[in-house]
DNA sequence: CGTCGCTTTGATCATGATCAAGGGATGTGG
DNA sequence: CCACATCCCTTGATCATGATCAAAGCGACG
């Protein structure tokens, strides 16, 4: 299996950048980001950077790798509740626990970079607007949690599938590690199963299906989606989730913003 | 069917109170909250308070009344994503996308206060810590949220019955609207079949399976869990997810801390 | 050359969906 | 006060989606 290149020099700031811009970061934001993504460690494909049931204080920007966040059952199967792609924050929730509530394992060779939960609730003081960006990020990984709860709820396999190359697809296209209609997803089809909740069996032969029918391509890796279109009528799939405002604009008093065309306040009461 | 109370003179102030535990707030942020919750609003069952599609840039803290988080799927089809009780704070997330994922609806009369996210980035300048604390509790949002999928995505529809009803009361004891054992549930078994992905019949016929192996007591809305200990093994139902550290201790500089006992922090690489 | 990790496929089983019908409650209007 | 409707619970019969079990193929890699 090709795994994703490993650490190279300057992908710090390749996705320091990147952070500024999913955070709408101002001028005097992104030395501080810069400087946190400077500090940053490889991990090595495979490699749990929070462990369910073992305390944790840091939060992880993910640089580069992909990651995700999973449980272990009792009967031994696996829940993936997250996939993590460069860009994306990892950790924060257990900072607010005791102890950790799921595993965040990388699947590729990766580069994080950490900020203590300290760190963060310094900012808070000295750097608020920027510590708001930094929350509003975990909120913008809830939304796509939440979206997850409606696919593994109330769709079939097939849908579930779809939506899931789908949803990788947009998240990857955003980062710019996907072309229009494909990208390389280094890692298997038991990723799948344990993010959709089905066997592995099933999703082998729902894959097949879906490719039989021409509306994907699967080969070493390579994912090409070949109509996206169909597929999306196919998943119900809205990607809407995955496109959070900018935070310029969200944050900006609101008397600065022009209402949104056509789209008043909701009627509150009565 | 009984619903909550409606809105009687001096919840404002009870339910203050309850965020301040929830959130460690301090004696000069107590009053800002409490202001917040002063003017708070009366919502009638099954109304929507946001509406998916529609823009909303407003939190709004529960006071009263249980609430849901809900998408209706092409086919009619409804997946409850969270149910929001007293305590609790809504629509934050859509504050953060255009248009609402998802709509917010209540099952009972309630009463909830209003905080337009203007105010909460305000708040981020004058009170950064208390703006912090807000933000904490959309992360303890979200670990529910992540739970939920692993209940939907990895569980028997037995299973998730018993963990669903096992979180309510949890959830309730911890606000004070349950006994040790029992509580009122003030909707109907098709909530529990939509936020669980199951069908309605099925539902049924499990609660009925679970009343007869004398784990549970279920009358004109009243459920009581008579066997709390095989309820949770057989849900596989760990609280943890619903015990987050208060965030007095959280915030708290580290050197402020001592460490859990017996937990180091996690070895990082290698 | 053998093993390991991953994919593929077949056969069978069962969990849970769907369809259908009936049975209280409670409420409402005539 | 009764007729009727509505909402919710209950139960049976049947169907199908997806799980499970089993086995084989196939690179890649040591």
């Amino acid at each position: 299996m090709k795994s994703l290149p490993s650490a190279q020099p300057g992908a710090e700031t390749v996705f320091a950048r990147r952070f500024a811009t999913q955070l709408s970061l101002t001028p005097d934001e992104l030395p501080i980001i810069r400087d946190i993504c400077a500090s940053s460690r490889p991990v090595r494909r495979r490699q749990d950077i929070v462990i369910e049931g073992k305390r944790n204080r840091n939060i992880f920007f993910v640089l580069e790798g992909i990651f995700v966040r999973y449980r272990i059952m009792r009967d031994g199967q696996r829940q993936i509740v997250s996939i993590l792609l460069p860009g994306d924050m990892a950790g924060a929730r257990s900072c607010f626990f005791e102890t950790a509530l799921y595993s965040i394992r990388s699947l590729t060779n990766g580069l994080v970079a950490t900020l203590p939960l300290d760190g963060l609730f310094g900012l808070l003081d000295r750097q608020p607007q920027l510590a708001g960006k930094i929350f509003c990020a975990f909120v913008h990984d809830a939304a796509i949690c939440a979206e997850h709860v409606v696919v593994v709820g109330r769709r079939s396999a097939r849908e579930r599938i779809a939506h899931f190359l789908l949803e990788l697809l947009t998240r990857l296209r955003a980062i710019g590690l996907a072309d229009d209609h494909s990208y390389r997803i280094p890692f298997s089809q038991d990723i799948i199963c344990d993010a959709l909740g089905l066997s592995l069996a099933y999703v082998n032969r729902e894959l097949r299906r879906l490719t039989q029918d021409g509306l994907l391509e699967i080969s070493d890796h390579k994912v090409v989606i070949k109509d996206i279109e169909a597929l999306s009528e196919l998943a119900d799939f809205e990607r809407r989730y995955l496109q959070p405002m900018p935070l310029g604009e969200v944050m900006a008093p609101s008397f600065l913003r022009r209402p949104a065309p056509g789209q008043g306040e909701v009627a509150f009461i009565r």
